[in-house]
DNA sequence: AACATACTTGACTATTTTAGTCAAGTATCG
DNA sequence: CGATACTTGACTAAAATAGTCAAGTATGTT
C-alpha cells in the first residue's frame, strides 16, 4: 500500500490553491513551477478536481484554477475520491477464481478484515480537511492524534 | 488502496494452517485446492512467511507446512510484511522531483497526514491476529470495532 | 537403495496499473 | 484578432503485480 503520486500532486496543488483562496485564480503552469509537477500532469489533476466540483476554472488571460469552497469545507477523502475513483478498492470477490461470490462468505472471518480497513482508511480521509492541511506545522492533525492514541493496544 | 492477491492468499492460507494446529502438516497441493491458490503461487507464499518465521515446513512424503506458534500469537501485520515486505511504503521523498528532501519538508501539514496513515493502518493489522481471523463470524474483530467507533466526526 | 512425495530456489513472463506525454481542440480577455 | 489558458481524449513508457516454470534438494516408505 502507498500514496500514488496522483494522490500526492493533487494534494499539493489543491493546498496550494488554498492559500490564494479569495484571491485571483492560479494557472496551470504557475501550479506546476511551484509544486514541481509536470504542467500536462498538472493539466489532468486539477480537471479531475473539477469535475468532482472541488475546484472551478476561469478560461482566457489571467484565467486559472480556484477552489470551489473554503478550505475548511473540502475534506481530503473528495480530493481522493476525485482523482483516484475509490480510496480503497473493495477485495470481495476479487481473488475467487473466477467465482463470483466471495471466497469466504458466511462464515468469513477475513473480509470484515478489509472491509473495516477500508471504512478506517475512508474516515480518516474525510476527517482531515484542505484547512487542517494548510496549517503547515508537524502533527498539526489533531483529531487523526486523538484517534491514533486511542487505538487499543 | 488495495489489498493484493499476495495478501489475501497469504493470509487464507495461514488461516487454513491455523485451523489444523498442533494436528499434521498440510501439504501446498492441499492448501492450493481448498484456497483456490495456483500451487506454485502457494509455494512462493508459503516461503516468505517461513522465511519470517511464522510457519515452519515439513519435507518428504507426509510433509507440508504448519504454523510456528499458535494462532494467537501470530498477527496479521507480520503476516503482510513477510508478503509484501513492508505494510505502507514511505512516500516522503519519493515524489519530488530528484531531491532528495522532502518537498514540504519544515513547514508541511502533508507528509505529517501519510506518516498518520501508515502509523494506523500497522496497528490496526498488528492488533489482529490469526486468532480473531479464526473467529469464523462476520464482525468479530472486536477491538477494530470499538477503534472505529470511536473515529471523532 | 530406490522411489515417490514434497519443499526450495531463482529466474522468467504476461498482465495491469501508474505515471506521464501529446496533439488538437475551445473559450475568454484585452 | 491574437495571446492566454483551460479541455478532451488518446497515447506511451515504466513499474508493480500476478503468476509460471524448471531444475533442484531433502525426507519417509518400501
Amino acid at each position: 500500500m502507498k500514496i500514488t503520486s496522483s494522490t500526492e500532486y493533487a494534494t499539493r496543488l489543491i493546498v496550494n490553491l488554498g492559500r490564494t483562496f479569495g484571491a485571483a485564480a492560479v494557472s496551470t503552469e504557475k501550479l506546476s513551477e511551484s509544486e514541481n509537477v509536470p504542467a500536462d500532469y498538472v493539466n489532468q489533476l486539477l480537471l479531475r478536481l473539477k469535475r468532482a466540483g472541488l475546484v472551478q476554472s476561469h478560461r482566457g488571460s489571467g484565467g486559472g484554477y480556484s477552489l470551489s469552497r473554503s478550505p475548511e469545507k473540502i475534506t481530503l477523502g473528495e480530493v481522493l475520491r476525485a482523482v483516484e475513483g475509490t480510496i480503497f478498492e473493495d477485495v470481495c470477490g476479487k481473488y475467487n477464481d473466477g467465482r463470483k461470490d466471495c471466497h469466504h462468505q458466511g462464515h468469513c472471518g477475513i473480509s470484515p478484515v478489509w472491509q473495516k480497513l477500508a471504512a478506517l482508511i475512508e474516515q480518516y480521509f474525510d476527517s482531515i480537511t484542505l484547512a487542517h492541511l494548510m496549517e503547515e506545522k508537524a502533527g498539526s492533525c489533531g483529531k487523526v492524534e486523538a484517534m491514533l492514541g486511542r487505538i487499543p493496544q
